[in-house]
DNA sequence: GTCTATATGTAGATAGAC
DNA sequence: GTCTATCTACATATAGAC
C-alpha cells in the first residue's frame, strides 16, 4: 500500500522532466557530439518517448543550447574563489581546486563545452565575446596587480590563464586517455589529489609565487 | 598552349586523390565532428564527386580511421626530440616546441584527435593500449631518471606529461576561444613565440629545472 | 578510374487521438 | 501533458553506364 502522495503540479512535472532530459542530453552530447547524438538516444536515456522531448525543447539545437549554457554557468562560478583572494597563492590554488572539481564532477559538461569551442562555438559565440571576455579581462587585471606588487614573477597573464584552463580541463576532456594509461581504471581519490597538488605545485613554483 | 605533361600513372592518381580526400576529411571532421561531417561536404571540399570517395574509402568510418591514424603518427614523432635529450631542460623544451608546432601547423588534426579521445577512442583504443602506453611508460622512465640524477624536482612524471600535453594541445583545440579573446585575430608569430616561451618558463621553473 | 542516378536506412520533427 | 504513427529530408552507400 503506497501512501497517496500529493499529485505533482504542472510546474513540478515540467521541472522534473526538463531536468531529466537535460541530464540525459548532456551525457549523450558528450559521448556522441552534437551531430552524432540523436533525440531517440536522449529520450531513451531520460525514460521518455521521443515526442516528449520535442514538447519540452522544440528542436535539437534548442536542447543543445540549454546544455551548453548550463555548463558555462558552472564554469563561470568557479571564478569567485579567484576574486576574493589576496594573492596568487590563495587565488590560483582555489581556482585550480574549483576547476578540478568541475572536471571530476561534470566530465560530460566539460566535454560538451570543449566540443562546442572546438567546433567554433556555433551557439555560444555571443557569450564568448561578452561574458567570457569581460571575465578574462578582469582576471588579467588582477594578475597584473599581483605582479606589480611583487607577489609573483612577471608572467603573461593571458597565457597563464590558458595554462590553468588547459591543465584542469584536460582531466575531464582527455579522461579516457588518462584512464587507459592508468590501466583502464578511473583515478582514485588519492590520484585526483595528487593531480591537483602537482598542478598547483608546478604552476605556483613556476610563476615564483611560493606558498608561505 | 599547354605543354603536354606525362600522363599520370594509376598509382599517381590514386595517391593524389587519396591525399586530397584525407586533407578535406581532416578539415571537415575537425569542424563538424564525426557525426556532423558528411561525405558530401568532404567530396565538395576535395573537388570530387561523392561516389569517388567511396571508391577510395569504402565507408565513412574507414576514411575517419585514416585521418585519425595520420595525426597520431605525427603526434608520436614529436617524441623523438624528447629521447635524445641529456636533461629536462633540453628534452622538455624541445618537446614543447615540437608539440606547439603541431598545434600551429595541424590544428585540424589535433581537433580530430581530441574529439576521438573525448568520445572514448572508438577507433584508436587499440593504439592507446599498445603504442601510446609504451611510449608513455618509456618517457616516465626517462623523467624518473632525471629526478634521480637531481636534474629536476621530484614531480610525478605522469602528471607532468599530462601537463605538457594539455598546455600545448590547448592552443589547437581551444584555438577559437583564444582567437576570440585575442580580439578575433589569430595569434601572430610573436604571440606564438610568447606562448611557447611562457609554457617553457613556467613548467621548467616549476619543476626546478633551471636553464643553465 | 569517373560520375549520374538511385536504393535504403534513419534522422528530426509533427499530427492527432487520448 | 502523453504517446503512437507518420511525414519529410537527407545521409550513407551502391549500381551501372561511360
Amino acid at each position: 500500500m503506497t501512501e497517496p502522495t500529493r499529485p505533482m503540479r504542472r510546474q513540478d512535472i515540467r521541472r522534473e522532466n526538463e531536468k531529466a532530459i537535460l541530464l540525459a542530453a548532456e551525457k549523450v552530447f558528450a559521448e556522441a557530439g552534437f551531430g552524432g547524438a540523436t533525440m531517440q538516444l536522449i529520450a531513451d536515456l531520460a525514460g521518455l518517448p521521443k515526442a516528449n522531448l520535442h514538447y519540452y525543447f522544440a528542436t535539437k539545437e534548442e536542447l543543445y543550447r540549454s546544455v551548453v549554457q548550463n555548463i558555462f554557468e558552472i564554469w563561470l562560478q568557479a571564478a569567485n574563489c579567484f576574486d576574493a583572494a589576496r594573492g596568487p597563492v590563495d587565488g590560483i590554488s582555489a581556482y585550480i581546486d574549483a576547476k578540478m572539481e568541475i572536471s571530476r564532477r561534470h566530465p560530460d559538461g566539460s566535454k560538451v563545452w570543449a566540443s562546442e569551442v572546438m567546433h567554433g562555438a556555433p551557439v555560444l559565440q555571443d557569450y564568448m565575446e561578452s561574458t567570457l571576455r569581460e571575465w578574462t579581462d578582469g582576471r588579467v587585471e588582477i594578475i597584473r596587480r599581483w605582479i606589480e606588487e611583487g607577489k609573483m614573477d612577471p608572467v603573461d597573464p593571458r597565457h597563464l590563464l590558458y595554462m590553468l584552463w588547459a591543465t584542469t580541463q584536460h582531466y575531464a576532456d582527455f579522461g579516457h586517455q588518462i584512464e587507459t594509461l592508468n590501466g583502464g581504471k578511473s583515478l582514485s581519490d588519492r590520484q585526483w589529489r595528487e593531480a591537483k597538488e602537482n598542478i598547483k605545485r608546478v604552476i605556483l613554483t613556476g610563476i615564483g609565487a611560493q606558498p608561505a
